[in-house]
RNA sequence: GCGUCCGUAGCUCAGCUGGAUAGAGCAACGGCCUUCUAAGCCGUGGGUCAUAGGUUCGAGUCCUAUCGGGCGCGCCA
């Protein structure tokens, strides 16, 4: 149910029957305030605008002709123009009631459902994960969650960087490892961090090191069969260090959806030479550009976009034009996101015009760069440790897990030491998502342990405490799966929380439509801080309450809990029966 | 220099196609546990939405300029 994609549709009908054109805006939005209504539809000011015509005439026009009888109670002008609509408690029951009923949870049908790439994550095999990679991988994993749950194609793309020049440094260091008989997993590459530190050392200062790493560079790319099997040795390890880091943070990224840069790799000639003959890629300075004309600054000179180094390399322009040219061509997709920070808007908006130029991408294949902010220290300088290095992304989850378990032990008695680590397991990785997912800023935001690791407040554990307390109720009440009983809504908390969890769907398109899960983080943390304030106000099993009652707001709550776990679930965040 | 994102309460942040009296959390202060889990609830204080103009019935939101910050701008990814 979507109540104000219904309202749109009325109004509009309504806009129509008045003599206004079809494509009025409507302005339905939720009400501000509960004095203004559940709805208001703010249209008809802008219109009468439009019109010449006085605004609350024309509002009261599309009153007399809204046909809202079956859904709203009450419906006032107000102000210059504005109409404000209130909902029928007995229309919301009814939904409700489809709702609770419905395994998608009252979300209506996907009936033009889309195949769509989503690549997020593209952790460097060079290194290890730190914080920064955060990000990308729990955003896209939730909007890719989101889709999948909506009903459209998703094919996720984990576009790893596994081919750049750093290559051939690592796999020199590492072959000299391996002659040295030293083990590959638990000593060479135990530490990725470190093991790169120790190739850039030797690179720098080595005499003949940097020459080798350079030869090798050329020889991996080439197809030597020596230098693709080091390649392929250190590849693997480091997979599975990404992988681990997956699992930990309940991120549905596994082996089959890694689409690594060097996949791509037989595809660039081709493209390079095609661009050439076609005059869209000319040389200059011994590299192959294509000059954009659309990005030229203010004298007229044109944005370069490199597709090809002197000597005739590849950059990751060049792969990201034929990962263009696979997803649309070969994949067919409708729609392309991409995940990635903020710094590398510029790239994309290049991409993009190069390959829409060369045909790369079809016409009907939308491409969104949906970029984000740096992560800065609480200094507002670009983060770092104290030592300068960067914070491991494992560090940090484990140190999230061991904070969350002082805070379960200190607070759940009755739970076993077993139930302590799974719960404090989910409390710990959850707040930190939560912490970074219900951020919008595309701008940069600032890192701070205590506050991605608060288990207070509007985080991950408040949404996961509302979801125990509902547990807590249905087991003591013993009621069945197959419950059920008509709803009354009475009380205004009732009636608020109703409405709220009707808006679910209102929320999900809008997360979608913007890939912006901070959205869903917005709505659970309300949709939870709504239930509460039910739960203070509105006994359920105590005393005196009479059963029509009571069994209405079990009811209330159970429809809560499943949509609370179900919005946790699209972030990635489990919920458990009791912490 | 040019481009881009940003500047909202002491701190961290919301604020949907421009809508009514700008909202949360943390921190501070005051209440609420012999009855459904106090990781909670209720309340109080705290704002020239960086600044100055402009557009209009209406601007935190759109436009222009200025100040302050992050990032980007030919062979890294």
């Amino acid at each position: 149910m979507n109540i104000k994609q219904l309202l749109a549709a009325k109004t509009q009908a309504a806009m129509i029957k008045v003599g206004l054109p079809a494509d009025t805006n409507t302005a339905v939005t939720q009400s501000t305030k509960v004095e203004f209504g559940d709805y208001q539809i703010n249209g008809a000011m802008a219109a009468a605008k439009l019109l010449k015509t006085n605004p609350r005439a024309l509002a009261q026009q599309l009153v007399d002709v809204l046909e809202l009888h079956d859904i709203a109670d009450k419906i006032e002008i107000a102000g210059p123009g504005f109409i404000n609509v209130t909902l029928k408690p007995d229309w919301l029951a009814t939904q409700l009631q489809h709702a609770v009923a419905d395994p998608r949870l009252g979300v209506s049908a996907n009936t033009t459902p889309q195949t769509v790439v989503v690549d997020y994550s593209a952790p460097n095999l060079a290194k290890e994960m730190h914080v920064g990679h955060l990000r990308s991988t729990i955003i896209g994993d939730a909007v890719v969650r989101a889709l999948e749950f909506w009903g459209d194609n998703v094919i996720r793309q984990n576009h790893m960087g596994d081919w750049g020049t750093q290559f051939g440094m690592l796999i020199a260091h590492l072959e000299d490892k391996l002659a040295a008989g030293v083990d590959l997993e638990t000593v060479a590459l135990a530490d990725l961090e470190d093991f790169y530190r120790e190739a850039k050392k030797r690179f720098d200062d080595e005499a003949g090191f940097a020459d080798k790493s350079r030869d090798y560079v050329v020889k991996l790319q080439g197809g030597d069969a020596h230098c693709q099997k080091l390649w392929q040795l250190f590849i693997d390890t480091s997979v599975k260090h990404s992988e681990e880091v997956y699992r930990t943070l309940n991120v549905t990224l596994g082996h089959d959806h890694i689409k690594p840069e060097s996949a791509y790799n037989p595809m660039l000639q081709p493209i390079v030479d095609d661009l050439k003959a076609r005059g869209i890629a000319v040389e200059d300075q011994g590299a192959l550009v294509v000059f954009l004309q659309e990005l030229a600054d203010k004298e007229g000179n044109p944005s370069p976009f490199i597709i090809q180094k002197t000597g005739g390399g590849f950059l990751y322009a060049t792969t990201d034009l034929a990962a263009c040219q696979y997803r649309s061509h070969e994949l067919n997709v409708d729609r392309i996101i991409i995940f990635t920070d903020a710094r590398q808007a510029l790239h994309f908006k290049q991409v993009e015009l190069v390959a829409r130029k060369a045909g790369l991408l079809r016409a009907e294949t939308a491409y969104e760069h949906c970029p984000f902010g740096t992560m800065m220290g609480e200094d507002g300088k670009p983060f770092k440790t104290r030592t300068g290095g960067t914070v491991k992304l494992a560090e940090l989850l484990e140190e999230a897990v061991v904070r969350a378990e002082a805070v379960v032990k200190g607070k759940s008695t009755e739970l076993s030491a077993e139930e302590i680590a799974e719960v404090a397991r989910k409390v710990g990785i959850g707040a930190v998502k939560f912490a970074d997912l219900s951020k919008n800023r595309t701008s940069d935001y600032i890192f701070s342990w205590d506050a991605m690791l608060s288990f207070e407040g509007a985080t991950a554990p408040y949404l996961q405490y509302a979801y125990t307390r509902v547990s807590s109720i249905v087991r003591r009440a013993g009621i069945s799966d197959s419950f059920s009983a008509s709803l009354i809504l009475a009380e205004q908390q009732e009636k608020q929380l109703a409405l709220k969890v009707l808006q679910f769907e209102e929320t999900l398109q809008q997360v979608m439509k913007d890939a912006q899960p901070n959205l869903l983080c917005n709505y659970l943390y309300e949709l939870a801080s709504q239930y509460m304030s039910f739960y203070e106000a509105c006994p359920i099993l105590k005393d005196g309450i009479e059963p029509a009652l009571r069994d209405s707001r079990l009811m209330l709550s159970i429809l809560v809990a499943k949509l609370l776990a179900k919005g946790l679930d699209l972030l990635g965040i489990d919920v458990m029966e009791r912490m």
